[in-house]
DNA sequence: CATTTTTTGATGACCGTGCCTCATTTCTTG
DNA sequence: CAAGAAATGAGGCACGGTCATCAAAAAATG
């Protein structure tokens, strides 16, 4: 079975090389009825570009730029990993992934990297989108100059990024919801919530979706108020400490962003066989081993390795300017109980 | 950022562009301190071949076959779909897969097929492993022959094949075993295991960890002893009838292979709002319609799309004598309720 | 030291596409 | 119909490897 080269539809088309070089990379200058009859070769002979020999000739580099918080998060080190991990193995393929660590929490230092960033330094952007409205302008401004911009994990859907890799966090905070209202006995009981920030949008979103679920399907269920931890272990701990010995009844615990480290102590504080439903994000060596020892009774996760190779090849698609499957970059809200950890 | 290119490995390793490629590719007639010096050129300058540049100049194609079994099974539907799918847009990247179907339940006609495979044919196999041992001999056969083989999605651990791209069924088996102790309540209640055939590894598997979990942590619920239903809906049906029937108090069927079709028209058979606790595997347009319905409370998954990718990325590594990357390589078991459905 | 064998160097022909230039043909338009 | 514009053809170079061949140099051997 040999392979149909450019030289095969210029044949059947009955064009030269060169013309079917301007119909396939959208030169100007070929009439309509021409495009035509390279298009139809191109169909009847089934023309698969050669992306070896494509990518080869073609010098450009994609440079891709990922920011990424850094701080003492285990997910954000997993992402962080997962991008210098595929900046090396994506290098022979002519992608040059550079991974720059940001502070999500001031929104002037993050603006100020991405002002930097151009056309000619740059061909595409992946951003960790913490929620100032001033990244949302310089996601914007980006975009103008030329920029491909894509959210990662935290959305920013008012800005102008061409698409958001991550999950539906009302959808996992439902799939929480979900959880926690089975587990739990058909009885009346108390659930406590904390949250990094409501101020974020995905904590704020999965707040929303929990919520709607036991509101709805378990009305004897009682949310109490969203505490915000910061997403730091210590306060989170304090906070857990607190919850616990205000209400002896608390029959459930969903934290709703990172710091489970936090919460896993102040549960093992509190006694070893604690009946307490306690469901979390993100799979971390805590949140495994938390699930392991029956102190977590489910996390719902994201992959960054996923979210990672789906954010470069979103990014790839939009330099080329070929359309992307939305379906195959879907990325799936993972539920792990103890047991269907990997590995 | 210019690219490293083997000139410049040449160069630096002081010989010349020859030595550098017969280093390289492996091939004989270099001294042992030659080959020391260009791979300390290469370490240095971190040299990375051109993957487009290598992929061009070698000719060769990778040809794949998958076998997949064919019949009315929506997973298998599904597999046959991605792989078809990934046929098409592989082909610009050398990649010539090949889907054959087969019959899973004709262990001679599977035989048949992989006996005419061959290194001048194909460089790698994919198959569905059904679970006759004149397969396992067939494969072990084509190992021999030198033709790389994966199992898929159903494994033969005791054939010669490289590697199993699929989910462990027994911790299948687990998850599902925990999600139905845990969505019951912890009272008295009857469970009912509908198996395809116990004679396939993967169903056995499957029962073996459900069963596990089912005995050691929630002993007050009884596992009624597994029917046979052959993955067929109407057998599955009919089963599902009888042991309603049989069984006013059961309490959570758990469908451990194919046919969940069956399942779900017994149930909305027998009337509206049950209490039952449905668990089945795979994700179809009919177990995603039942458990928007609260027909069934969950599902336990594996994604085609990533199976095929994986298999795809195996065999090349295979047929590359590359190592690879085992844990980008492990299949996750999925998890869906209600809530975190994809889409 | 001469001879054979092993290692290394030099070179060139690909692989299929991108991209550019220059000449030639065809179409428009006054 | 002539002149100018637009469309097309012809060809070549580059990309970074793979693979093969032949000659030259170095090492092993007697």
């Amino acid at each position: 079975m040999k392979r149909v080269t450019i030289h095969d539809v210029a044949e059947a088309a009955g064009v030269s090389l060169a013309t079917v070089d301007r119909v396939l990379n959208t030169r100007p200058g070929v009439r309509k009825a021409t495009i035509e009859k390279v298009r139809q070769a191109v169909e009847r002979l089934n023309y698969q570009p050669d992306v070896f020999a494509a990518g080869l000739a073609k010098k450009s580099a994609y440079r891709l730029h990922f920011l990424i918080p850094n701080g003492p998060n285990a997910f954000m080190e997993d992402l962080t990993r997962e991008a210098k991990a595929h900046a090396q193995s994506m290098s022979g393929a002519r992608m040059q992934v550079h991974v720059e660590p940001i502070d999500a929490f001031d929104g002037h230092r993050v603006t100020g990297t991405l002002a930097v960033l151009d056309k000619s330094v740059c061909d595409g952007v992946a951003v960790v989108a913490p929620a100032f409205p001033e990244v949302r302008a310089a996601i914007d401004r980006l975009q103008d100059r030329g920029v491909p911009v894509v959210t990662l994990v935290s959305d920013h859907p008012a800005s102008a990024r061409q698409h958001f890799v991550g999950i539906n966090n009302v959808a996992a905070g439902r799939t929480a919801g979900r959880l926690i209202g089975r587990f739990l006995p058909k009885e009346p009981g108390k659930i406590a919530l904390i949250a990094g920030s409501l101020g974020l949008r995905d904590h704020a979103d999965r707040y929303k979706g929990c919520r709607e679920v036991i509101d709805n399907e378990y009305p004897h269920l009682e949310l109490l108020k969203v505490r915000e931890g910061r997403d730091d272990n210590r306060r989170k701990e304090d906070l857990v400490r607190k919850l616990l010995s205000e209400h002896p009844d608390l029959t459930a615990i969903y934290n709703i962003g990172a710091g489970n480290r936090g919460v896993i102590s102040a549960i093992h504080g509190c006694g070893p066989a604690s009946d307490i439903v306690f469901v979390g994000h993100e799979l971390t060596p805590y949140t495994r081993e938390a699930l392991r020892d029956g102190i977590m009774d489910a996390v719902i996760a994201q992959d960054p390795g996923h979210e990672i190779r789906s954010a470069i090849r979103v990014l790839k698609a939009l330099c080329d300017g070929v359309p992307l499957l939305e379906d195959q970059e879907r990325i799936g809200i993972d539920v792990f109980l103890k047991e269907n950890l990997p590995e």
